[in-house]
RNA sequence: GAGAAUGUAGCUCAGCCGGUAGAGCAGCGGCCUUUUAAGCCGUUGGUCGCGGGUUCGAUUCCCGCCAUUCUCACCA
C-alpha cells in the first residue's frame, strides 16, 4: 500500500467502489436500456418537452459531476454530444443517491426524468431515476471548457491513436471526421451504382501481386506451404471479371505496401478502383469530375473546398495538361528528345539523384515530374499521357506510341487518383512485363512480375477497357481538411 | 535515411546560474439541494525516459541509447 504506483492506485479505488456497489444490491453492469431520446433531441426540442414534462430517458457517459452535498449536476455524454443532468437525493432515492456518489466520469448511466432549464439557462434532464449502465475502471483525461475554450486538452498524438477510443470519447472534433467518411464512401457506392457499376471482392492474399509499382508485404500459408503476397491493388483481378463479362466492375478495399510512412501514407490504405467495358480514359476523367462535384455538393453544399487554407472549386471540367508539356516547360527543354545522357544530367541538375535499384529513363521522368512540376499544380486538374516506361498496365496512345493513355488527377498539389484507357494486346503485355522482369534484374523492387495467368486471360480477350484507382484516405483528407492520413485512418499503423 | 524538438503525477504543464520536485485538473476525506473550468477546507500521489560521466551533490551540465512528434528524403 506503501509503495503502490499511483496508477495502480487510482485503479484500486474504482474496483473498490465497483465491490460497494454490488453491496448495495447494483448490478455494475446490466444487459440493455430502453431510450427513448438522445441528448441532441432534447437539446433541439426542449421547449416541447420541458412543457410537456413527459419523461424522458436517456443514456450516456458520464463526463463530469458537480457535487453539492444532497444533489448534484453532471454532464453525460451520448454519440449526439453533451446534456446536463441534476441529481436530487431525496427523488432518486438513498440508494440511488450512495451509488450515484460511487459512481466516476468514464461511467456509463442510464437516466430518466423531464427536461427543465437551470437558474444558470442550461437545459438539463430532472433525473427520476438513475441506474448504472456499466462502469469505468481507469482514468478518462479530464478536458474542461469554459465559453469554447478548452483546458487541459488530451493532445499526445500517440497515445491519442493508440486509444482511438480514448481519443474518441474526449475529442469532440475527431468523429465527425469518420462519419465524413462514411458519407464520402456512401455517397461514392451510390453514384458508382447509378453509373451502373457493380460491386465486387477480390483476393487480398493473392500468390502473385501486381497492378502497381510497389513493395509488397509476403505471408505464409502453412497447408499449401507457399508464401502469399497481401494485394499492392485490385487491377489485375478486376480485368480478369471484365474479360469474364462484366460490363462495369469496382472495389473499395484495402491495398497493402510495404514502405515508408509519413502524413500522406500508411501501409495499408484504402483504395477505390473501377472498371469498365468499351470505355477509354476520356471516360474515368468525366467519371472523376462528376463524383468529385457530386461529393463536394453533397458533403459541403458546394463545389468550392478549403484545404489547408487554400480555396479550390471542383466544378467541372479541370484543366488537362499533358505530362511532357508541363516537364518540358519547366526544365526549359523538349526533354522527349532528350537522351538518356542529358536526361540524367538534367535530374542532376535539379538536385536528384537515382536511389539503387532506380533505374531507367521513366524514373528519372517521375522524378522530374515529381521535383518540377508537382508541387505547382494547385488542381484540380489532369495531368495526360504519360511515358510508356511508367505504365506497364497502359495502352499505347492512340497517336504517340511512345506514350500511354493515361491520367493523374491532381489536387493542392498531390496526386488523388490515376487512370489510364487498359491495355489489352496480350502480345503488348507480355513485352511490357519483360520490360518489367529487366527492370528488376537492374534492381528495381518495384518492377512488376510476369503474370501468367493475367495473360492468359487476356488472350482470352478483354475489350477494351477504362480503368480508375482512387486512394479513398486522401480523398477524405481534402474533404475534411485533414493534414494527416493518420487524423483520417481509425486506427493508424503505429511502430 | 537526415535534421530539429520533446520525454517530469492518470491528463495538461512549471521547475532559474546544479542542493534528490511543484501547480491545475482528476483522485481521496469533509462542508454544501439550481451548479457549470462549481466553490471552500484538508489530503494522497513521482525510478524526473534509460544507461554512463563530471561533481561533495544531477530533473538541471556532458556523452551514449531508447521512444515520440514534426520537417525533409523515399513512396504513382
Amino acid at each position: 500500500m506503501d509503495h503502490e504506483q499511483p496508477l495502480a492506485e487510482l485503479l484500486r479505488v474504482r474496483r473498490e467502489k465497483l465491490e460497494r456497489i454490488r453491496e448495495l444490491g447494483v448490478d455494475p453492469y446490466p444487459y440493455s436500456f430502453a431510450r427513448t431520446h438522445q441528448a441532441a433531441d432534447v437539446l433541439s426540442r426542449s421547449a416541447d418537452l420541458e412543457t410537456s414534462k413527459e419523461t424522458v430517458s436517456l443514456a450516456g457517459r458520464l463526463m463530469a459531476i458537480r457535487g453539492m452535498g444532497k444533489s448534484s449536476f453532471a454532464h453525460i455524454q451520448d454519440s449526439s454530444g453533451k446534456i446536463q443532468i441534476y441529481v436530487k437525493k431525496d427523488i432518486v432515492g438513498d440508494t440511488t443517491y450512495e451509488v450515484f456518489k460511487l459512481l466516476d466520469i468514464g461511467d456509463h448511466i442510464g437516466l430518466k426524468g423531464y427536461v427543465f432549464t437551470t437558474k444558470m439557462g442550461e437545459i438539463s434532464l430532472h433525473v427520476d431515476e438513475l441506474i448504472l449502465l456499466a462502469k469505468s475502471l481507469r482514468p478518462l483525461p479530464i478536458v474542461k471548457e469554459k465559453e469554447g475554450q478548452i483546458f487541459d486538452a488530451f493532445t499526445d498524438k500517440e497515445t491519442r491513436y493508440r486509444q482511438r477510443y480514448v481519443d474518441l470519447v474526449v475529442n469532440p472534433e475527431v468523429r465527425p471526421v469518420f462519419e465524413t467518411r462514411a458519407r464520402l464512401l456512401a455517397i461514392s457506392r451510390r453514384f458508382l451504382e447509378e453509373w451502373s457499376f457493380l460491386e465486387t471482392e477480390t483476393p487480398i492474399l493473392q500468390p502473385l501481386y501486381g497492378g502497381a509499382a510497389a513493395e509488397p508485404f509476403v505471408t505464409h500459408h502453412n497447408v499449401l506451404e507457399r508464401d502469399l503476397y497481401l494485394r499492392i491493388a485490385d487491377e489485375l483481378y478486376l480485368k480478369r471479371l471484365i474479360i469474364g463479362g462484366f460490363d462495369r466492375v469496382y472495389e473499395i478495399g484495402k491495398d497493402f505496401r510495404n514502405e515508408g510512412m509519413d502524413r500522406y501514407h500508411n501501409p495499408e490504405f484504402t483504395q477505390l478502383e473501377l472498371y469498365a467495358a468499351y470505355e477509354d480514359y476520356t471516360f474515368c476523367m468525366r467519371f472523376v469530375e462528376e463524383l468529385y462535384n457530386r461529393l463536394a455538393l453533397e458533403l459541403l453544399g458546394t463545389t468550392k473546398l478549403t484545404y489547408e487554407g487554400k480555396e479550390y472549386d471542383l466544378q467541372a471540367p479541370w484543366p488537362r495538361y499533358r505530362f511532357f508539356d508541363l516537364i518540358s516547360e519547366s526544365v526549359g527543354l523538349d526533354v522527349r528528345v532528350l537522351s538518356d545522357a542529358a536526361l540524367e544530367r538534367e535530374c542532376n541538375a535539379s538536385g536528384l539523384k537515382l536511389a539503387a535499384g532506380e533505374v531507367g529513363r521513366g524514373k528519372m521522368l517521375d522524378k522530374l515530374f515529381g521535383a518540377r512540376v508537382e508541387p505547382k499544380l494547385g488542381g484540380p486538374c489532369f495531368v495526360l499521357d504519360y511515358p510508356l516506361e511508367l505504365s506497364p498496365l497502359a495502352k499505347r496512345h492512340r497517336q504517340d506510341p511512345g506514350l500511354v493513355e493515361r491520367f493523374e488527377g491532381f489536387l493542392g498539389g498531390r496526386e488523388f487518383c490515376n487512370s489510364f484507357s487498359e491495355l489489352n494486346d496480350p502480345a503488348d503485355q507480355r513485352a511490357r512485363f519483360e520490360d518489367q522482369g529487366k527492370l528488376r534484374a537492374l534492381g528495381d523492387l518495384e518492377a512488376q512480375p510476369l503474370d501468367e495467368d493475367f495473360l492468359h486471360a487476356l488472350e482470352i480477350g478483354m475489350p477494351p477497357t477504362a480503368g480508375l484507382g482512387m486512394g479513398i484516405d486522401r480523398l477524405t483528407m481534402f474533404f475534411t481538411d485533414q493534414h494527416s492520413i493518420r487524423d483520417v485512418l481509425l486506427f493508424p499503423q503505429m511502430r
